[in-house]
DNA sequence: GAATGCGCTGGGAGCGCTTTCACATTCGGG
DNA sequence: CCCGAATGTGAAAGCGCTCCCAGCGCATTC
């Protein structure tokens, strides 16, 4: 800091030099490790000081052969998902525990082909120190590959083909049913659902938690139709309930984002909300206080999910096996149901 | 990929062995430089499909002396800051042209004091190939140190208190004059605004360009109020604008969030938009076009900006040199104004 | 007084790659 | 047929760090 043009950063060496002691001893200073005497440490600590030194963190891991970082992996088909609010809420999770550490964040959006072969390559060598894996799609063998890889693992929400070793999940299938639940103890009688993307996990796990608590109450669960999310596929999605079922009381959306949607067609139907229909929609969104009326919906923790990803890749890179984690999710009562 | 156990990652000198080459040769063929015969040229390709080697980028980086990553830094007070969609816009478009390199994104969120010390030790290292700043806050002295640092760096709109040498920006003022011009030609008199944060560029820019059209007209331009970008901030700005001057017109608002905020406030208030008074947001978030009514808007090429980010930064790195990049607003036409 | 242990110390061998360099080998043109 | 020039080739020197190891001196033990 004091050097007027700070062109090369000092190494170690210099630091070694400067402190009249060996690479060796310098080393164990910089990292904390015994067998360096008062005087040396001290000697190190202050060459340190006046040089400015940091460590060169590509050399440490090439040396130590573990990598500084981990990655945070969206996977999917479309780019513009991770537009989607959800996943900015799970960063913000996750860097508040990477805070803690000295581990970077990097984010890889594998959408296309290209951001899969480098997801496989990444897999595969050991560059970073960890993956947490979301939003796998369909029967992507990405999932199993990388369940199986030697670099640790985490899952955010199950893939649909099988179990992860390492996840951290929503409780999604409870939390639809208990949302199907009130609507079933309101008195509705006639319910359906706007489901999510049924070839991701979360979106089949809705669905599921719906029709269960359909059947336990004896009534028809077989009232869906698929949706994508989006907001513009919940309208899609209501649209085309509303002339199937025009005597519907109820519904079940799979998100907020597509119960705005339901909400727009509703009301240019002529429906009132609860009146006519009562609604429930998944995530609590922001958004979800402010429609009108207020989106009774479930939460989950979204943050917490992001920061328990984080939390269970750490102790899995820290060499312990950590056991995967359902987060509860809980019914939100607004107006809407 | 026909190993039973890839336990450890062939290296360079494995792939060199297997096909008969040097090192040296092996090298130049996985780098593609020249001065390598064919036949020894497809020897190595051939190992290196057997061997399914793939480089290690952490030796690379050391050897070459040059990182395989580019960092995006959110600077900013609040750890949920990040949680706006519009950084994940941004991201999408910055990691469009990522993908076609074979640069990795770390993502940083310099919240924390902690965080802050890790930016400023990413830019004094040289542990990232370049950096991506954004929504630095009031006037942060690592705005200052970035644009000096012997790193590229290349900012995301313009902090407050000087003009970086590498940007790219969007016509904030531009579109803030457009709004109010706009207002006005529609024959509104008493138009106010609801300001952003006025400790980042973005928020005083289109402060300005409300009050240069309004100077213009040769009307009052001094009704304003602060906002935070945030809905309820835009919320509690209207009520202070109405109980303020509860005849006003109009109002321009510098961000949508805010204008759903001000919407919720207006129709409790018994306000007629755009009868009673007139709005313009900012941003052209998806939600604007489904407020009530729609919401008239400047739209600002959010996914662009994060590609010329990018774009910017790779011909920083490359050794050239950019020229700052300001980029069109334009006023979407809605319900609301 | 020899044997044992322990804390400290620096030398040196890597980690996996790039890149320089000196030395072959080949080629085209005078 | 000889001489640059271009091209192919591998040895070896790093890049900046970690960490093993052998060697100290010194106190303790029998």
């Amino acid at each position: 800091m004091t050097t007027g043009t700070p062109r090369r950063q000092p190494t170690l060496d210099e630091v070694a030099e400067r402190a009249g002691v060996s690479r060796s001893a310098a080393s164990r200073v910089i990292n904390n490790a015994p067998h360096v005497s008062r005087a040396k440490r001290e000697a190190v600590r202050r060459a340190v000081d006046d040089l400015g030194y940091v460590p060169n963190a590509t050399a440490r891991a090439l040396a130590t052969q573990q990598a500084g970082s981990v990655v945070l992996a969206i996977c999917g088909d479309d780019p513009a998902m991770f537009a989607d609010p959800f996943f900015a809420e799970v960063v913000v999770g996750i860097n508040a525990v990477l805070e803690q550490t000295d581990l970077e964040l990097m984010l890889l959006l594998a959408t296309s082909s290209r951001g899969h072969a480098r997801l496989e390559q990444l897999l595969r060598t050991h560059q970073a120190g960890g993956v947490m894996l979301m939003s796998l799609h369909g029967d992507d063998p990405l999932a199993k590959l990388a369940d199986q890889s030697s670099v640790p693992v985490v899952f955010g929400g199950r893939p649909l083909t099988f179990e992860p070793r390492y996840y951290v999940d929503a409780d999604n299938r409870g939390g639809a049913r208990l949302a199907t639940e009130h609507l079933v103890a309101s008195g509705r009688r006639k319910i359906a659902t706007i489901t999510g993307r049924l070839d991701e996990g979360a979106g089949v796990a809705r669905l599921q938690g719906f029709q269960e608590a359909l059947a336990v109450a004896g009534l028809d669960n077989s009232l869906a139709e698929p949706g994508d999310f989006s907001e513009d596929g919940g309208a899609e999605a209501m649209r085309r309930l509303l002339a199937r079922a025009p005597d519907l009381d109820a519904v079940f959306i799979a998100s907020d984002q597509m119960a705005v949607g339901a909400l727009r067609v509703l009301a240019r139907a002529g429906r009132t909300v609860p009146a006519d229909v009562a609604l429930i929609g998944f995530n609590d969104i922001p958004a979800a206080r402010h429609t009108d009326p207020p989106l009774t919906t479930v939460n989950q923790p979204i943050e917490a999910l992001g920061r328990e990803m984080a939390r269970m890749l750490l102790t899995l890179i820290s060499g312990n096996t950590p056991t995967p984690l359902i987060l509860p999710t809980r019914l939100i009562h607004r107006a809407s149901a």
